[in-house]
DNA sequence: TGCGGACCTTAAGCGATTCTTAACGCGGTC
DNA sequence: GACCGCGTTAAGAATCGCTTAAGGTCCGCA
């Protein structure tokens, strides 16, 4: 399911107002009640998960710790109470994100978005976008078939659209951040870089998608 | 200059902190330590404006207020204190990011890039209107039967009449809004757009109504 | 200093997609 | 019923992107 969300969350005001916001942002919010109930429950079957850190029974924390033995899932906290050592703890244990009561609407939908384009924002130098993996620190990328050797500026590009995972990004955004500027002649440099760039690829190159008329999109399902 | 980010905050220890984190992410800091330089500094001279709401001097909710009404540079604002009224209120004048302490530096940084990435969080980049989903960043519409390809002018039709939900649009504007001016020749070009869209859209057709003699209007209920 | 290789850029042909125009027919409005 | 606006289709034109091939530059190395 493309857009399913769970949400975890005992204040029954807050869990209706969170899924309505949800539901008109496009989302689909299955809503869980109580941790007992939660525990029970498939996390790698959300695309991600919302954790309310208060729960009766079974307490948000060791359900993190629970979903993050068996799923990679973004999971973002919502907290009623504004405690800082709880913030640290969840992000410790794997958290993706925290929004404290109370929030906008538009935050939490923002902070979704951003959670579903780069998961862990405590991790930024890797990036993982379908079968493909990018370490920025080692300046090296890897499929499904192993290490695949890229020039500097097919790197950026990757690295580019990875960051920006899902979302289409324009030919002079690319050109700006991964060529040089001297060069601004010809348009084409860019259609050679990505040409080369997805014979490299092999597979994956499925995943590298052209936006006629815009640019190109890595998305993580090919 | 590129990565210039202004640093204010009167915390000599937490100041240090940051400016050496933002060193190592590649950023050039500069650092101010009271509100009345503060208050001096051109906000379009930087990239990216950290902001401390506790603040000697003029306080830090003053310079935000300031900032924003000469220039739209990304304020995030970095507070001490886990204070969530004033939260809302720095997110209410426009900053783009709240980071409350502690924090990681990798969190810090992660925040930073978001906001780089796309000034102010909170504007969300998706519509709904009926059953017709648009993603304006992945630049995909999506229906109840799945994802449609859409040309970059049928694109720009659709999206605009979302953010008009409701409202009937003349066809000089989604003209002017979305075609190439240069073909100022046949009004009929519009039609062939919208006739392509609307098969594109399936069932969701019928929320594209046509206002005679004025334009369309895209409905919430079919 | 000269050579070779890796890399980036440019050029050009080709194929694919998209945009526009034209033409015809329908339907609403007076 | 006449007129004007709109829907639809088909076809040509324009645009855009992919690929291959060919310089050109920079760097390391002998």
């Amino acid at each position: 399911m493309p857009n399913r969300i769970l949400l975890v969350e005992d204040d029954v005001a807050l869990g209706q107002q969170v899924v309505q916001t949800l539901s008109q942002a496009g989302f689909d919010p299955h809503w869980v009640q109580d941790g007992d109930s939660a525990r029970e429950i498939d996390p790698d079957s959300y695309r991600l998960i919302i954790l309310d850190l208060m729960l009766p029974g079974t307490y948000g924390m060791d359900l993190l710790k629970r979903y993050r033995l068996r799923s990679e899932v973004p999971v973002l906290i919502l907290s009623a109470r504004d405690d800082t050592s709880d913030k640290i703890r969840g992000l410790k244990l794997g958290a993706d994100d925290y929004v404290t009561k109370p929030f906008f609407p538009e935050e939490l939908i923002a902070r979704i978005q951003a959670c579903l384009r780069r998961p862990n924002l405590l991790e930024t130098q890797r990036l993982a976008v379908g079968s493909i993996q990018i370490d920025l620190e080692r300046r090296e990328a890897r499929t499904k078939t192993g290490a695949i050797s890229l020039t500097r500026v097919e790197f950026e590009i990757l690295a580019l659209l990875a960051r920006r995972k899902g979302s289409a990004v324009s030919r002079d955004a690319i050109v700006d951040a991964a060529l040089d500027r001297a060069h601004h002649g010809s348009r084409r440099t860019l259609d050679v870089h990505i040409s080369r760039l997805r014979s490299k690829l092999g597979d994956a190159a499925a995943q590298l998608e052209t936006v006629w008329g815009i640019g190109y999109r890595l998305t993580d399902t090919p």
